[in-house]
Order: C-alpha cells, then sequence, then structure tokens
DNA sequence: AATAATAACAACCGCTGTGTC
DNA sequence: GGACACAGCGGTTGTTATTAT
C-alpha cells in the first residue's frame, strides 16, 4: 500500500445509496480492462463518484463473475450452521468455504432465516437460556458456541421451504448479471 | 383495496489490522 | 515509532417486496 500525498481528500461529491446500471458497467469495464487495484484511486480514474469502499464492496458481493447469488442450497445452509456453530459470526472465514458466496449474504442470510428460525424453536421449546443469541451477537466468542442444530432442528424439508423468494433473472425489470457482462463485452474491446 | 407488519436484501458505518512513508 | 492510507470485517440501517389483516 502505497502512500500518495493527494490520495484520499479529495471530496468530489461522493454518491451514496444503490448503484444505478451505468455505474455497474463502469466499474465492470473499469476492472475487466485494468485489474483491481487500489479501490479510492480506481474510484477516481474510473471516474465514479463513489469511495473506493463502496466500490470494492459493489465489486466483491455482486459484480464478480464468479458470484453466485440466491438459492442458498440445504448442503450450504448445514455448512453455513456448522461452521457458524464453530467460529461463530466469522462470516468472511465462512464465506470462504462456501464458494461463490459473500460473507454479506452468508450474514444476511443467518440473520433474516436462521437465527430467526432458532428463535422460533426456542420459543417454542419454552426455554430461556439464549444459546443462540449468544453465538451470534458475541463475536469474540471463540469457544463454547452452542451448535444450532441442537437447539434448532427442522426437518429438513422445512428447512428448505425457507429458502427463500428470491427473484429470478426473469424479472424483465431486474437485469440480470448475464445481462450486465453481456453488456460489458461489448463496450469493451 | 388499503394499510400495516414482516421479511429479505443492499449498502453504509465504524472499527481494526497492516503496510508504507 | 508515529502518522497515514488502505483493505477487510462485522454490525447496523435503509429500502423494497411480500404477506397478513
Amino acid at each position: 500500500m502505497k502512500k500518495s500525498p493527494s490520495s484520499s481528500s479529495h471530496d468530489v461529491q461522493v454518491r451514496k445509496g444503490p448503484w444505478t446500471m451505468e455505474e455497474d458497467l463502469i466499474l465492470i469495464n473499469y476492472i475487466t480492462n485494468h485489474g483491481e487495484g487500489v479501490w479510492n484511486t480506481l474510484a477516481r480514474s474510473a471516474g465514479l463518484k463513489r469511495t473506493g469502499k463502496s466500490c470494492r464492496l459493489r465489486w466483491l458481493n455482486y459484480l464478480r463473475p464468479d458470484v453466485r447469488r440466491g438459492n442458498i442450497t440445504p448442503e450450504e445452509q448445514l455448512l453455513i450452521m456448522e461452521l457458524h456453530a464453530k467460529w461463530g459470526n466469522r462470516w468472511s472465514k465462512i464465506a470462504k468455504h462456501l464458494r461463490g458466496r459473500t460473507d454479506n449474504e452468508i450474514k444476511n442470510y443467518w440473520r433474516t432465516r436462521i437465527q430467526k428460525h432458532i428463535k422460533h424453536a426456542e420459543n417454542f421449546n419454552g426455554k430461556s437460556s439464549g444459546h443462540a443469541d449468544q453465538a451470534t451477537t458475541s463475536s469474540t466468542q471463540t469457544c463454547n458456541v452452542i451448535n444450532p442444530m441442537e437447539t434448532y432442528s427442522p426437518p429438513y424439508d422445512n428447512f428448505q421451504s425457507f429458502s427463500g423468494p428470491y427473484p429470478t433473472e426473469t424479472n424483465e425489470n431486474v437485469w440480470s448479471m448475464e445481462d450486465l457482462w453481456s453488456m460489458q463485452l461489448l463496450n469493451s474491446d
């Protein structure tokens, strides 16, 4: 990491919020042609009014060609639960064991689905130990993490059923990654 | 049909660790 | 060794879609 005197504090009105298709294309195009680099520099060079951090997140979580999204399989669900029981909220570490999945996706998945179901199961069992919360809220916890499977043992097909209504690529208002990448291919030489 | 509640996802924020000057 | 810039991580919040009343 090199330091450059005027590298970060050039405040060129930073854009926030959802990424537009144009921005995505610019980012994909730029990285395809120049590769990943120092993100702040990349953002500026590409002409994006975004922080390097934002560009990095967007690229890693959505635009990378090897990113898989939606439809987490039962195998992946199980793996997530096992790894979470082992490591707690080490999402990036967990993500490394799920090919094509990002830490952000796994984190969201855990919070919105698995955690909820664990809570339900606990309520159903009429217990109040709060094991699952412990496991999810204390990121520093290294051992004695209760295996969620112990407190939460869904029938497997039920478990599958909450894999969520991911939008499929058929919606014409939604541009898929395939669309983006093919556009990118057209744009680049 | 309208509205409220909930779920799911995308993105940002703050912090920490690391490398360079 | 301190300051700085950056990458990466985990937590949190905002937005949109879906479901229930």
